[in-house]
Order: C-alpha cells, then sequence, then structure tokens
DNA sequence: AACTCGGGGCA
DNA sequence: TGCCCAGAGTT
C-alpha cells in the first residue's frame, strides 16, 4: 500500500474532480447528473446549466421538460431531471434550500445514493471519505485491496483500513484518474503500468475477459 | 438479484 | 454499428 500511495501520488499529484470548488448545492447536482456519464459531458452541461439555475427555486421554476431539455445530452436524462426537481423540493420544505451535511440526510435524498452522498461530505463539507465507484471498485480488486467478489460497500471498508484518514479524500480521486486514464475496464495500459508488481491480474486479464464473456 | 434508464465514447 | 459506461430506484 506505501508503494501504491507514493507511486499514485507522484502520477496525480493535484488529482482533484473539477467539481470540487463548487458550492455544495452545484456539487451534489453535479454529482448525480454523472452518475453513468463522464465528467467531461457533464462538464459541458454544467457551464450553461448553472448560469440558467443557481437555487433550488430555480429548477422548480420550469416544467419538468424544459429542465429535461437543458440536459439532454448527459445519459438517463429523464430520470435525472425528475430527481433534481425533487431534490430541490425536499432541500427548500425540509432544509432551509440548502444542502444537509449529514450523510444520512444525503442518501435520503431522491438521486443520492452512497457514492454520491461520499463525494459530497468528503469535497464540500471536509469530511474524508472513500466513494467507490466502478473505476475504484476495478482498480482495488486489481491491485487486491479487495477480492474480487466483494461488494461496494466491503471494498469501501477495506480501503478505509488500507489508507490513513487524512489519505482519502485525495487518495479516492485518484484512484479515479488511475482507473479512467490507465488501469481502464478495457485495454488497459498494463505493459507501462507502475503498479504491474502489485497487480492480480495483468496479462492474465485477457483470460479474465473471456472467461467472462463465455458466461 | 435483475431490470431500467440513455446519450456519449470508443473500437 | 454495437458495446460499455464517473449509479440509483423500482419490482
Amino acid at each position: 500500500m506505501d508503494h501504491f500511495l507514493r507511486v499514485i501520488g507522484e502520477m496525480f499529484p493535484d488529482a482533484h474532480c473539477e467539481l470540487n470548488h463548487r458550492n455544495p448545492f452545484e456539487l451534489t447536482i453535479a454529482v448525480l447528473l454523472s452518475a453513468q456519464c463522464t465528467d467531461e459531458t457533464v462538464n459541458k452541461v454544467t457551464v450553461d446549466l448553472f448560469q440558467k439555475y443557481q437555487t433550488p427555486a430555480d429548477y422548480l421554476a420550469v416544467p419538468l421538460e424544459e429542465l429535461q431539455h437543458d440536459i439532454r445530452r448527459i445519459g438517463l436524462f429523464r430520470n435525472k431531471a425528475m430527481f433534481i426537481q425533487k431534490l430541490c423540493r425536499i432541500l427548500i420544505d425540509e432544509h432551509d434550500g440548502e444542502v444537509p451535511e449529514k450523510h444520512e440526510q444525503l442518501t435520503k435524498l431522491p438521486g443520492v445514493g452512497r457514492k454520491t452522498a461520499n463525494v459530497v461530505v468528503s469535497n464540500a463539507f471536509g469530511v474524508p471519505a472513500i466513494a467507490v465507484d466502478t473505476h475504484v471498485e476495478r482498480v482495488s480488486k486489481r491491485l487486491g485491496f479487495a477480492k474480487s467478489d466483494d461488494s461496494v460497500l466491503e471494498v469501501e471498508k477495506k480501503l478505509m483500513k488500507l489508507i490513513p484518514r487524512e489519505l482519502w479524500t485525495e487518495t479516492h480521486h485518484r484512484l479515479i484518474f488511475f482507473g479512467r486514464y490507465h488501469c481502464k475496464a478495457q485495454n488497459p495500459q498494463c505493459e507501462v503500468c507502475p503498479m504491474a508488481e502489485l497487480c492480480k491480474e495483468g496479462k492474465g486479464r485477457m483470460k479474465l475477459a473471456l472467461n467472462r464473456k463465455a458466461k
């Protein structure tokens, strides 16, 4: 793990999502939109979106169809537009128009699951957390930080044990970057991988992919 | 546990 | 052109 932390720190010394600088409300919306969709697409859409909508009331001031149209370049946009309006209604009615800081409150919001809540508490409210998405899950299992059949929650628990608490948030971002650009689901760059000595798959991944396909 | 949403990225 | 994906809700 020490080797991993050092190397990934060198690879991504300043790793952070572009979402970091946003306020809690915009961060929540942005992360909700990012489900099953690349950050790049979300960033393109939110440039105009956050100019048009600044407060929960702004999202409720337009018909659902208009909001759907405004985020139509994002996958699952019909669901997400609905989630956003329901979420804004709850923020206004139950949280004085603000995003709640407690993880438990966040996951009650529509469209906000464990992953989104972790990102919000860690990036908006400074609470160390590791949000396990498919990238983090894949990288963690390949590098042997978790077992291949571990659930997302089990992966999260194991990473929290392995990584010092003060490094959770930044390491999470580095894991995302590593998974996105190097340890990709398809065509990972194993030939030049600095983590090769840790990897449980490596060149065997082709065989694993083949087995998975045969099922 | 399986199914659904869905346009964009990439081979 | 077809497959996969920076999740979460529903049944």
